[in-house]
DNA sequence: GCTCATTTCAAACGTCCGTTTGAAATAATT
DNA sequence: AATTATTTCAAACGGACGTTTGAAATGAGC
């Protein structure tokens, strides 16, 4: 068992493509199948042998190349999750650079935030969908590798988006900040990942679940209000919590 | 084999508490157990027999008193969603004839909502807040049974939400309010299943999170200025999706 | 062609799973 | 006290799980 953990060479095939029938590498079909599976069924309900059978290879494959389900997970996550943060936080940057010194709006900031993921759901036919439904689960799955590993992933990007909403919303104090941005992230990954929780609210438009400009056209302007709403005032209505 | 479908009276103990310090009966201390499982682990990684253990009951209680572990699951989400949906709406009417006939405000709307659930949150010390995020978990949960399950016992729920809404914000078209109900509910079950998801966000303020009227005084305002935002005309300035 | 590292494979490992069984224990009814 | 219904219990069921193993197959380098 002369197992390494860096990523070796497949193979062959390495000169363009001869035969382009080809079927993809191993490790590639694995977390293809495995992205789809995981999205359907989610992590514990999907066992190595569905993934192994859907991917056409041999069951002992996963441990090979990844090491363990758990490491798998994380590769399926790390393949599409890694590259949306930094596209999110380059087209932070690219939009704070062309409004030179004036503040970006909300409503931009957001938009930073959105439009990579939407590129990501567009991008990869198969999966793109499949993986933000994958990533919202795993936002709520318990599994404490999950969390630690989403809030590695995360973090820097959250820093980012922090301070742009920061220099966005002076007149919002910081902590009250903190929680709008929860209540965004919220809204945010229930509409991506949604689609079935859609039937619970509203009679599903698939149309308008497939199309993304639309689709940041509504969420933006009702975040962006939320964001700015002003700060209620300290008698202002809300003692209700007493009458029940 | 005699097992029966409907539930049987406890052996005894029927008339009043002769000895107060007595364990809960055995499909209490089940439900209780599971509660706390669930919440932790989730659905498929929780096995019956730990539940069974931490209940200190027989392995074959649990198929005994419930069927199977999936009915034990739904039992466990009854038990307080039933009663939360149900004073949900009765705060609403309740509003709704306090107002007469001038229609209510989206902050009262949300309320009528927030409240039963904060006040579930906070009756049941050991199992409220936990059975919040166990709720935020089975949204996100792919298992089919769990979801027709949800969607059968929100449905009339949300209906009569809808129509309230509706007339609190006549100027909002149908399609869109249906939408905004959607980033509602996902804030506000990010929000109250959180806990977890609120490290990634904020610097965590235990007395916030457990604050029910500051967290409604925060929530109510953001989203109900999300749910009177204007609709953005056609040629607003969201054509941003083909910079990138 | 030979060597050596990499990858695939069938088979098995031990463990835990949800559920069932039939008898023993307990409560309720007569 | 005798009978019946309900609840508990230890034990086992068959099956699925993630992982490991060692040999066979396949690649690249010399």
């Amino acid at each position: 068992m002369t197992q390494t953990n860096v990523q070796r060479l497949p193979r062959s095939a390495e000169s363009a493509a001869e035969k382009p029938i080809e079927l993809a590498d191993t490790k590639s079909r694995i977390q293809d199948a495995a992205e789809e599976l995981f999205m359907e069924h989610g992590f514990e309900a999907t066992s190595l042998r569905l993934i192994t059978t859907a991917a056409q290879v041999n069951l002992a494959a996963v441990n090979y190349h990844f090491g363990s389900k758990e490491e798998l997970f994380q590769a399926v996550l790390t393949r599409r999750l890694d590259p949306m943060n930094r596209d999110r936080m380059q087209l932070l940057s690219n939009y704070e650079a062309s409004a030179a010194t004036t503040p970006l709006t909300c409503e931009k900031i957001l938009a930073a935030m959105f439009i990579p993921a939407m590129k990501l759901a567009r991008d990869h036919e198969k999966g793109g969908k499949n993986f933000l439904r994958l990533l919202g689960r795993a936002y709520a799955d318990p599994a404490p590798f999950i969390r630690e590993f989403l809030s590695h992933q995360y973090s820097e990007m959250i820093a980012r988006f922090r301070t742009a909403f920061s220099s966005a919303l002076p007149h919002i104090p910081r902590e009250e900040l903190s929680w709008r941005l929860h209540y965004v992230m919220g809204a945010l990954s229930y509409t991506l990942a949604g689609a079935d929780v859609l039937k619970l609210v509203s009679q599903y438009h698939p149309d308008l679940a497939t199309n993304d400009e639309l689709l940041l056209r509504r969420l933006a302007p009702f975040l962006a209000a939320g964001l700015r709403a002003p700060i209620p005032a300290e008698d202002d209505g809300y003692q209700l919590l007493h009458e029940a």
